[in-house]
DNA sequence: TTCATTTGATAACAAATGTTATCGTCTAAG
DNA sequence: CTTAGACGATAACATTTGTTATCAAATGAA
């Protein structure tokens, strides 16, 4: 699973051994819920296959805000970092493998590379360009129709409306699922 | 102007005297703009008095995306950082004094801190925080509805409806400023 | 002061979107 | 195979929000 990152890190191979040691493998079933709402989240996890998204509970409805697919890193970040209970929750969208590490080891990590620009830099490079997602998301947001946020996000996106399923996408775009059915239907059917 | 935030940085007092000396003083009327929309950032603003909002240009009409008070340092982040045209419009709301610095200048002072780990640190825990707004933000655009927008509004940040003027908080809000009207006219007539 | 501009409220109507309900298809578990 | 649940389309209706227009009050410049 990390052999295939191992020329992105230029850390000796003892270093290399020793951080990827502290990841598990699980697998688990689609809905499986990961991280609860208000707990504190302390593990992090990358996914090797399927697809995992975050949602926010709503008075009893659910609104997804993230979504996550293979190699890409996942928790509840605000909470992580800052030890706050979680406003959202983490869930498998289909069947998936995970490797996951405790908070207490990536934070040990975090301490031994500080040292270390090329990685100091590109941890401080993440940071960055996580907050320009989130500009470049929220202004889509406040710009855009919902047809064209769709059409974005096939755009972009195309794993998502690919891989999961469409009531999940209509709250990640800000519209129910009826309406997001009649944007598709409309865009079907010209105009 | 600079003195009152003297205390917070573990500098010897040449480099203090040299970091500040970078800025300059300038005092604008209302509805300056700072930056245009396509132009590349090359100055970073602080607000010693007065108020400024950014803005994008959405086939002619404008939506404000933040606003920025005294003491808040303001560009178009990442046309400043990555030297892309700016997506965005930056402009004063009042009668503003500012202080710039050159983004070269900028550049200096970061390469030079970054061996101070307190100073490190706190620019990382900087941009963590600035992710966490964004965060925050863009969940109460999909999970809350304009009238508790603007009741959040009112009670994490009064002085925006204090200050600026309701066509643009209205925008800010993602409503007409019609509509934003009608919501503070029905919060009056109880209900 | 005077006058133009900005700001904000409101009404009337149009358009977008939500809600509820129904139906058909597909899939997974038994 | 059978069946329950998940998923998606669609219709009918309700609600929210946008658009355009008008008016009044406040503001700032001459």
């Amino acid at each position: 699973m990390f052999d295939q990152f191992r020329n992105n890190f230029p850390l000796d191979d003892s270093k290399w051994h020793e951080y990827t040691s502290y990841f598990n493998r699980m697998e688990v079933p689609a809905k499986t819920i990961l991280l609860e709402e208000g707990e504190i989240s302390k593990k992090l996890f990358i996914i090797e296959k399927g697809c995992i998204r975050v949602w926010v509970n709503t008075n009893g409805k659910d609104i997804t805000t993230q979504f996550f697919f293979e190699n890409q890193s996942v928790a509840s970040i605000e909470s992580f970092i800052k030890k706050f209970p979680s406003p959202v929750v983490v869930e498998t969208i289909e069947p998936s493998v995970l490797w996951w590490i405790h908070k207490k080891d990536v934070d040990l990590i975090i301490e031994d590379i500080k040292d270390i620009p090329a990685l100091r830099d590109r941890f401080i490079n993440k940071l960055f360009e996580r907050t320009f997602d989130y500009m470049k998301h929220f202004v889509s947001f406040i710009k855009d129709s919902p047809t064209q946020r769709y059409l974005n996000l096939i755009e972009e996106r195309p794993q998502i409306p690919y891989r999961v399923p469409q009531h999940y996408i209509a709250s990640y775009l800000g519209v129910s699922k009826v309406h997001l059915s009649r944007i598709k239907s409309k865009l079907l059917h010209e105009k």
